[in-house]
DNA sequence: GGCTATTTTCGAAGCGCTTCGACGATGGGC
DNA sequence: GCCCATCGTCGAAGCGCTTCGAAAATAGCC
């Protein structure tokens, strides 16, 4: 491989002003630098990843911890993975790869071994270990996800109490009066995952705000036709569902409706929200609020570089707004003029 | 951080013998190797990453692409690379994340700068333009999948052939004469993934020789009743069905007999081969022969080690041998006395 | 033309580690 | 008691780059 030096020969300058040259640091002649770029390109050259890491204490990499839990839904994993791996190559970022059993482990060794600038965290529980660990860690941390206790952390995550509020009012919009909330099934809520439970308050207290009749429940399967005979069991003319669940569960709630005679969206309007999967390939595609792990994923890596770079201190938690995808699972209910959403 | 000049000055020693210590490239007495290991225990010493690649010419990192068609499956990329990682850090490597739209550029990247010590390459099309970069490189580079020009590259991979053959194998001693085979969509096999032809090779050649009755269908949709509609029609009184498709089409296999008054096994024997993903929570469960991304991964990921340190040259390429794992869904056919499988 | 201000380039230190050659100390053989 | 082999340790070079301070070259001004 060419080295600085070989660059700096040929184009009959010394090893700094190439280095300058490149990198912009210092203003250098025009015709000079043409004559090192040109040299540069020739040669094939590009600067060692090691020293540069070494003389400019930046090794321009960023870690990902991933774990895998055995509720993980691997394909949402890896559409985060590979989101984080994007945004970090447009700063100029590579991405190293953290696996659970060695989450911590690797987080220790890649913050002290100089490895990587930064962590990124994934899948986030509410007790999760490695928020007490980033507090400890000189090596700057952004978490995708937000644990209960944020004090001195930076958080970036999609804001699910405004999404199941923007949920509950495409509804009511509609004219939608008895609404359901399908959540995530026991085994996802115990591990403490933390969102199922914000999506869970910031609908409890819109529907409280606006007075709507509405039921809970969480699936004690992973299809969707037990959980929608317990919502129709608690409210036998619910006329909007809201789904903040698993793609298992969702996926089948539509034939589920079917099967009881409900129509969507005439019968009752359904809309999935704060969810990675896309139901456009559903039997039934349902109107979705996704959790964007382009837009988190963007956003995280985005303050994590500028943590690195400008040493900012940033807040704690970055909350972003939700979008709506109209897919058509919500129609005006009987003898409703639809009133403007929000 | 501290750094070896600590360690050195902690124990008493010169920073070669701490580095000889640590390394046990040369013989250290046993008790200054004791205090130097205190010293670096008490002080939480970690060489530096970069400074150690810089001197020692090894990043002790493998860079992974992976790309992401269209028709990827998340779920199973996922688990090849979390495997890719596992099975690096078994062998002091980390793993980099190589994003599709960088692949080729990813790969000179690393190489160039000596980021990574070596290349996995994952998801391999029979013309992948990866591989004749590969070639270029000097870099070592280890492909999961099988290329159609292997020159020069060394790969590793299921031996799909000797699945099918497998596959087959078992249907016939179970006492089935007329065997169906369910390949991957049109869509998989225009993109030239290699696989799907070398599992059909080994089941025609292998039908061939044992003179069996058998049909081969390519699903024009991605669910599993026209795919067996389309094997009733060529074959009505199918009785071993082998599906080497995806996991949208083999999941409704199942449902697609039972509707045409076909079971399992009784009626129609299935086996899943050359698959990633389990049938275990398929409405019917399937006899597998799993593309068995562990075995697959680690496989690689030592031999690239193997390489990088030994500068070892390897043969083209590893076919993996397949295994069974018995779901219940192949029985003797009827008044056929079961032969040993072999 | 001579002086200072500015631009442009260079030299060298140093990042933290590995590794080679060599030196001092110890021990065995005569 | 002396020489040589062996063991244990050290010093220093060097990996390829960044960056600081300063020197050299150029420009601007009276």
């Amino acid at each position: 491989m060419a080295t600085i030096d070989d660059v700096a020969r040929a184009a009959g300058v010394s090893i700094s002003t190439v280095s300058y040259a490149l990198s912009g640091k210092r203003s250098i002649k025009e015709s000079t630098r043409n004559r090192v770029l040109d040299a540069a390109a020739h040669l094939g050259y590009l600067p060692n990843a090691s020293a540069r890491t070494l003389a400019a204490n930046r090794s321009q990499i960023f870690a990902v911890t991933a774990p895998l839990h055995p509720d993980t839904d691997h394909s949402a994993h890896m559409v985060f993975a590979m989101e984080v791996t994007k945004a970090a190559r447009d700063l100029d970022y590579d991405t190293l790869l953290l696996v659970h059993n060695d989450a911590l482990d690797g987080m220790k060794r890649s913050a002290a071994t100089s490895l990587a600038d930064g962590i990124i965290v994934l899948d986030v529980d509410a007790h999760d270990p490695r928020a007490d660990l980033a507090r400890q860690l000189a090596c700057p941390v952004v978490f995708i996800g937000v644990p209960e206790d944020t004090t001195g952390l930076v958080c970036v995550d999609l804001d699910f109490e405004a999404a199941a509020a923007l949920a509950v009012d495409r509804l009511v919009a509609a004219g939608r009066k008895r609404i359901g909330l399908i959540s995530h099934p026991e085994e996802t809520l115990s591990r403490e995952s933390n969102f199922p439970l914000r999506f869970l308050h910031g609908f409890e207290r819109h529907v409280a705000e606006l007075g709507i009749e509405h039921v809970e429940i969480t699936p004690r399967t992973h299809r969707g036709l037990e959980a929608v005979e317990d919502v129709l069991d608690a409210m036998p003319d619910v006329d909007g569902l809201v789904l903040n669940t698993n793609v298992d569960v969702a996926s089948s709630v539509g034939a589920a409706l079917a099967l009881h005679g409900k129509s969507v969206p005439t019968d009752v309007s359904v809309i999935a929200a704060g969810v990675t999967f896309s139901t456009a390939r559903f039997p039934v595609p349902f109107d979705t609020i996704p959790l964007d792990a382009h837009a988190s994923c963007s956003a995280a890596v985005e303050m994590l570089a500028r943590i690195v770079e400008t040493s900012a201190s940033l807040p704690e938690t970055t909350l972003i707004p939700p979008t709506y995808i109209d897919q058509g699972s919500v129609a005006p209910a009987f003898g409703h003029a639809p009133t403007p959403a929000r």
